[in-house]
DNA sequence: TTCGCTTGTGACAGTTCCATGACAGGGCTC
DNA sequence: GAGCCCTGTCATGGAACTGTCACAAGCGAA
């Protein structure tokens, strides 16, 4: 494999320095950019495996140019993690949502920085890259965020459809409660395994009205799986 | 692919028990030891994927475990991560030195340990790592956990799959019932040796309806044996 | 053959594991 | 603030699994 190369969005000479040079150490590729504009330039040339983004950038907020970017095409699977220096619960959430895939909190250690970027990378990685998932008689469009079967369309809460999505990027593959709380919860909730059950009652509730098989499938006493073939 | 054993070796409690339940809902399996004597012990029944390996214990430093772990055949392969409190360069130096794969110091993050571990893990993997083994008719597949007969899928308790999942990657060679119990059932379990009969008849119910031959067989007196070729 | 020991078998009770419905809290919209 | 949706947790009931036992059957040696 390549060496992954990594963009950084950060005003700062400082931290972008001290960034690319931990990153460098650690065998990435870096590039920097000062400003989102920089950054939009950047993107299309070095094709970034994941970006660094700073919060509070001069000329638009980082978090806009994430968003920005998760709603493009070509541009949304590019992995971000947000820098900030607020510590509020509130912009973590909000730079979650904004599509960052995590966030750092400063300062953060060059350790810690490593650490996530590796998992992210790890999670982007197995991803076809598809925008639209089919099995059976299942229907997913990640890029419009819809579900179907057939005609019909599937209402599915948020968590619900990460779910939905995980497995059926992953099908033929038993997954332990502990490792969907990872994988689709993300790594840092801490969330009562049990809970797992409920939400995949919840989809299987949302899903089985439309379908012949249950696709699915428990196996008792290692976890979930889904598959099309029955059990 | 069976769930990975991580043996720990750390005199805190407090610690053991902190990471243990992050390992273990990340869907590891995980052993326990307090120190240098009582690792060495469990190694052998455990037969871990990873250590980790605290720095400081009570009857030898861990680095010097992990050398000699090292220096023994049998072991080396075993890949170690070394918690330690001292952040000093000095220190990370020698334990890797020691022959530790990664070090990580405390205090740190559940998703740092996991990123961790996931990557010595994978730098360990035997690169074709099968997740699929075949035998006769029988197929067993470990990542989806199923296990078939030609087209016919064959349902099995997890006490049974996993003792056909050990039969058939150690075919060929004649178990006690205490080593089935030991490396099947885990290290320290307590379980009449008998259990072991029912469970091998339970096996035998679920396989022979699908199968010519006695793929598990009884060698009397001395245990059983996964054989392809008839007794 | 008979005895002594080992293994196979069916039954059973206790335990674990999972599906399910209910519910309270939080966030968002109107 | 009221109403709605989503989420995480819990209690419950039932199904599946486990370990043990008692007895039957098998095997080998004398």
């Amino acid at each position: 494999m390549t060496a992954k190369r990594i963009l950084i969005v950060e005003d700062e000479k400082a931290i972008r320095d001290m960034v690319a040079f931990g990153l460098r150490r650690a065998g990435y590729e870096v590039r920097e950019a000062e400003d989102c504009r920089e950054a939009r330039a950047r993107i299309v040339d070095v094709r970034p495996d994941l970006m660094l983004v700073d919060w509070m950038l001069p000329d638009m907020s980082g978090l806009e140019l994430t968003r920005s970017l998760k709603r493009a095409k070509d541009t949304e699977e590019i992995p971000v993690i947000m820098l900030t220096a607020r510590a509020e619960e509130q912009d973590k959430v909000g730079g979650l949502e904004g599509g960052a895939d995590d966030y750092i909190t400063k300062p953060f250690s060059p350790r810690e920085l490593l650490a996530r970027i590796q998992a992210v990378l790890r999670r982007a990685a197995p991803a076809g890259a598809a925008d639209v998932v089919e099995a059976d008689g299942l229907r997913l469009d990640d890029s419009s965020h819809r579900v179907s079967a057939g005609e019909r369309e599937i209402a599915l809460g948020p968590t619900e459809y990460r779910l939905l999505h995980f497995f059926m990027t992953h099908p033929e593959r038993v997954f332990s409660r502990g490792q969907l709380l990872d994988r689709v919860w993300g790594g840092n909730t801490y969330v009562e395994e049990r809970t797992v059950d409920v939400h995949i009652r919840r989809l299987r509730k949302a899903l089985e009205p439309f379908l012949l098989e249950r696709l699915v499938q428990t196996v008792r006493g290692a976890g979930y799986r889904f598959s099309t073939r029955d059990a």
